[in-house]
DNA sequence: GCAAGCTGATTACACCTGTAATCGACAGGG
DNA sequence: CCCTGTCGATTACAGGTGTAATCAGCTTGC
């Protein structure tokens, strides 16, 4: 699976929310923090478009985009990778990481051991 | 703090091993796999100097170069980007997604649960 | 029928990155 | 003293990315 860019990333989000849409419909759901202009979401979508995680159909003149890859599935490989690079691809220094960097609040302890704990039932 | 490029972050973990070290002696130290001649990692020492990631101090006609920021921070902060961008800032999903993708280990889940125990005391 | 407005496609351009080669300065062996 | 090797510095160049502008073609309101 390619990689995606932070800035196109943005893209794909919008279209994990909710697809298919427009190009024009995109750009309205973007995060008005990026500031970007319809052309530079076109940009994006263009790329993602060649790197195989989105699809379009015709609608007329115009494509509806939707993703062609699930968010899952590359949240997952993305991790993955932070984890091999950073972690030597071990799971545990990452949370003792997080932990001695106090990431993680009581809240967060209790929900992680409650899903442990699902995970050995 | 900067951003460290992939390949750059091959060689901050040179230097994290081992500093203060010269350029031949880091080019000598990164993984055979790489396959870098020494000009490409005088490249990287260059960039990471650049970014005030490593400083150097003169010895003879050498610099021996040295990390100028502590591993843990980088690696906390880079981990605190992907969770922002990728979970929201939340620590848990990750755990989840990592759950969910069988990237946990029965001795992970073990592991990890002394930890939090550990946290909560 | 034609101007105005959308559409995707193409082109632009600067900065970052991977991957070096080259250059000018100097040190050390003969 | 000079050649050769080694240093850092400078330059190179292609591919990815952020951020667009422009263009050619269609639609639709007049």
């Amino acid at each position: 699976m390619e990689r995606i860019a932070e800035g196109e990333y943005a893209v794909m989000e919008v279209l994990w929310d909710e697809a298919p849409l427009t190009a024009a419909e995109v750009a309205g759901r973007v995060p008005e923090e990026r500031g970007w202009t319809l052309a530079t979401v076109k940009t994006m979508l263009s790329r993602l478009l060649a790197k195989g995680v989105l699809s379009h159909e015709e609608e007329g003149r115009r494509y509806l985009y939707r993703p062609a890859i699930r968010r899952e599935d590359y949240v997952a490989e993305e991790s993955g990778r932070l984890i091999d690079r950073m972690f030597g691809g071990r799971v545990t220094p990452l949370v003792a990481q997080l932990a001695a960097r106090d990431k993680l609040t009581p809240a967060d302890i209790a929900e992680i051991e409650k899903l442990l704990k699902a995970l050995k039932s």
